[in-house]
DNA sequence: ATTCGAATGAGACTCAATCTCAAAAAGGGA
DNA sequence: TCCCTTTTTGAGATTGAGTCTCATTCGAAT
């Protein structure tokens, strides 16, 4: 909504040879200005109850658009539906999902990080990138 | 195929009150004797190619049977298709995946297990699981 | 061997995600 | 501003992994 993400999009479209259209924007929009972990549908949904008029393979094209550029992160819960989340700051974290409630983490660890260099390193690779997750249930009082 | 695998499936069913059937058998043999880590199509190809007949329901009702009790662990490799490998001596793992050759290594590291527990309680949670898989490329000479 | 509840198989179904292609819109030039 | 070309969009069809249905078959206890 604001001026300054709405040339961070236009940039990066012109980088790529696109065109700036009112539904990308709606898409960008809708992701950036949340801060929870959803899927398509629900983006798609809440884009739609804002009255822009757009449809679910846009989003979706819209979507992967924005992962490539580093504007949204795509996470794989296991549940079949991706989740997307903002990523303007690019402070890499990882997620921890309650089974109990759904409710989702971030987390960050610095020692994680490295040591998973380290392991790629150990076998003759280079860590391009990786998924974790851990799925955590409560204390018990 | 030999003897003991043979009663260690019998044992679980017992367990579960499921009867023990060749279908049954024929999708724990599958994935018992491979270390592949393959798909479910693949499996049920495979038992098929053996001359056993079984249906794709059958295979997946097995798989989640063999899940639950432990014997086959199935892994996502975000690609929309799970993969299952045999966990007949229960030595937990985790995977990289060479994004140039497809290529699954599995690793396993007992820093890197202590401190998912860690972060885990650090937020108030007990660790019940873990997604983890490094993606990977090979060094450049 | 009989009996009966469980297991199987063929194919229908689900659901997220992708594809198709005619119609609409963007944006550069004049 | 109006054109013109090319890209983008949208509605709905399609894909594909996985699940479900239910009539038929099979396991195993007696």
């Amino acid at each position: 909504m604001n001026d300054s993400t709405i040339q961070i999009l236009k940039e990066i479209l012109r980088k790529e040879g696109l065109r700036y259209t009112k539904q990308r924007q709606a898409v960008w929009d809708e992701i950036q200005n949340s801060q929870e972990h959803r899927d398509a549908e629900d983006i798609y949904m809440a884009i739609r109850n804002n009255g822009v008029n757009v449809s679910r393979a846009t989003v979706y094209r819209t979507i992967d658009i924005l992962v490539k550029n580093r504007m949204v992160r795509k996470m794989d819960v296991g549940d079949g539906r991706n989740r997307y989340e903002p990523r303007l700051d690019d402070t890499h974290h990882d997620h921890m999902i309650c089974i109990e409630t759904g409710k989702i983490i971030e987390f960050y660890n610095e020692e994680l990080e490295d040591l998973q260099e380290k392991i790629a390193e150990e076998n003759g690779y280079m860590l391009v990138r990786h998924i974790h997750q851990l799925f955590v249930k409560p204390h018990k009082k």
